[in-house]
DNA sequence: AGTAAAAAAACGAACGATCGTTATATTTTT
DNA sequence: AAAAATATAACGATCGTTCGTTTTTTTACT
C-alpha cells in the first residue's frame, strides 16, 4: 500500500470534500453560490485548523481568523452562525471523513490479516495526509456542546468497533490468538493516535510513516500470530 | 506491586508536595506564611485543574476559578503574579513530580525485566492518582510560553529516555530481542498515555488500572522477549 | 492576659482591552 | 437594477489585571 495513492485521493478530491461539506451545512450558511462558498469554506476551514492547533480554538479570535482567511468578521458569519457551530462543522466533517475512507478501503477483503493491516495503514495515511483535522478533532473535543460531544464519542467508538471486528473476525478464522480483542483493539487506536498526536517527536527523529505503520502492523501482528508455544518446544527437544 | 502503596504514598505526601510547590515558587508568590499559602494552593490548583480539564485553560476565566477555590479574583493574584504564570507552575510541578517518582521506583533494580515492569507500573499507577495533573499537563502543553514549552518537551523525552535505557540494558544483557528501543520505548509511551487520555473510554469499560498494567506489560514482555526466530512473513500484500 | 499598632491577607469595584456578534453600508456579481 | 457577497464600525459582555480598602492575623508592650 501506497501513501502516494491516498495523497492523491484526498488530494484531488479536496474541492468535493469542501462541496459535500458546504452542501451538509447548507441551512447555517447564508451564501448561494457553491464555488463561492467552497472556495471561502476552505480558507475559513485551513486557517481555523492553522490557528486553533497553534493556540487551541477557543483562544482563537474572530478578529485572528479575520486575518488569517481573508474574510472581514462580517463575511465569516455568512459561513457559519456562531464559533460553537463552526466547531461543530469541522468536528464532524474530520470523523465523517475518517469512518468513510476507512469503511471503504477495508471493504470486501476477506482476509482477516490483510484486513487489519489495510486498516492500519488507512488509518496511519489518512491521519498524515488530513493531520490538522485528527489533531484538531482530538484536542477540541471536549469542547463541543454535549450532544456534540455524545455524538463525537460515538463516531470514535465505531471507529475503535471496526478493528474489533476484525480481530473477532480472525480469531473466528483460526489465524488470531484468543486475546482480549477490545484491548488490543484499543491498543492499536492508541498508536495510531500517537502519530498524529506526536507528530513532532518523529518528524525529529525522521521517522516517516511507512516506517512508523510497518512497525505498528509488525507489533499487532506478531501479537495475535497463532504460534507454537515455545516452552513446548524447548522441552520435546531436552 | 500495588496502587494502594503508590496511593498512600502521594496521599500523604500530598501537604508536602505543596510545600515544595510554595517554595520552589516563592518568587512568585507573595504571601508570607506557608500553612496560608499551601492551604490555598491546594484550592487553586485543584480549582484549575478541574475548570481547565473540564473547558481547557484558556476558556477558564479567573473569575470562575474565584468562584471556585474560595477567594477573590485579587486574592488568587497574590499567587501567581497572571494566568500564564498559573499554567507554569502546575505544569512544572506536574512534570517534576512525575520524573522524581518514576526514577526513585526504578533506581537500583537489575534485572531490566523487573526494572521495565516496574517503571511501566509506576507510570501508570501515577497517573492513575494524579489522572487530573496528568491530563492537564498534556492537554495544555501547547498553551505554554516557548520557553516553558520546550522545558516540558525536554522532560517529556527524559521520561521516554529512562524506557530506552532500560530496554538498551535488557538488550545488553540478552534478555531482550534486538528491535528499535526507541520504537518500542515511543509505543509503551503512548500506551501509558492512553491510559489517563482516554480514563473514560477504560472506566465505560469497566477495566481496572490494574487489568490494564497487566496487559500492557504482557504487549511489551512478549514482543521484547527472546525467542526462538519463527520464518519470515509475507508483507507482499503491503 | 489584654490591647493597640503593625503586618499579612483577602476583598471587590473598576480599568482598559478584547471578546463574539450584529446591523448597516458598500462593493461585487448576476 | 437586483441580488449576492463582503466590509466596516459598533454593541454589550466578558476578559485579565490592578488598586485602594477592609478584614484577619501577628507582634509588641504593659
Amino acid at each position: 500500500m501506497d501513501i502516494d495513492a491516498l495523497k492523491d485521493l484526498v488530494s484531488v478530491s479536496k474541492k468535493d470534500m469542501y462541496r459535500n461539506f458546504f452542501h451538509r451545512h447548507k441551512k447555517q450558511i447564508r451564501i448561494k453560490k457553491e464555488h463561492v462558498a467552497v472556495r471561502n469554506l476552505i480558507k475559513i476551514t485551513e486557517a481555523t485548523l492553522m490557528l486553533s492547533n497553534r493556540k487551541g480554538f477557543s483562544a482563537m479570535s474572530m478578529r485572528d481568523l479575520s486575518a488569517a482567511s481573508g474574510l472581514s468578521t462580517g463575511a465569516l458569519y455568512s459561513y457559519f452562525s456562531s464559533k460553537d457551530d463552526l466547531l461543530d462543522m469541522i468536528q464532524q466533517e474530520s470523523l465523517r471523513v475518517a469512518i468513510r475512507v476507512l469503511s471503504a478501503r477495508i471493504d470486501g477483503i476477506r482476509d482477516p490479516q490483510l484486513k487489519l493491516a489495510q486498516a492500519i495503514y488507512t488509518h496511519l495515511y489518512l491521519s498524515e495526509v488530513m493531520h490538522p483535522w485528527f489533531y484538531f478533532s482530538f484536542m477540541e473535543t471536549k469542547n463541543l456542546k454535549k450532544r456534540a460531544r455524545r455524538k463525537a464519542i460515538e463516531i470514535e467508538l465505531r471507529i475503535e468497533k471496526i478493528f474489533i471486528d476484525i480481530i473477532a473476525e480472525g480469531q473466528e478464522a483460526g489465524v488470531f490468538r484468543d486475546v482480549d480483542k477490545e484491548m488490543v483493539a484499543g491498543m492499536i487506536k492508541a498508536l495510531l493516535q500517537d502519530w498524529y498526536l506526536k507528530k513532532w517527536k518523529y518528524g525529529q527523529r525522521r521517522i516517516p510513516v511507512e516506517a512508523y505503520a510497518e512497525f505498528l502492523a509488525g507489533v499487532v501482528e506478531s501479537y495475535l500470530r497463532v504460534t507454537v508455544k515455545t516452552e513446548q518446544v524447548d522441552k520435546s527437544w531436552v
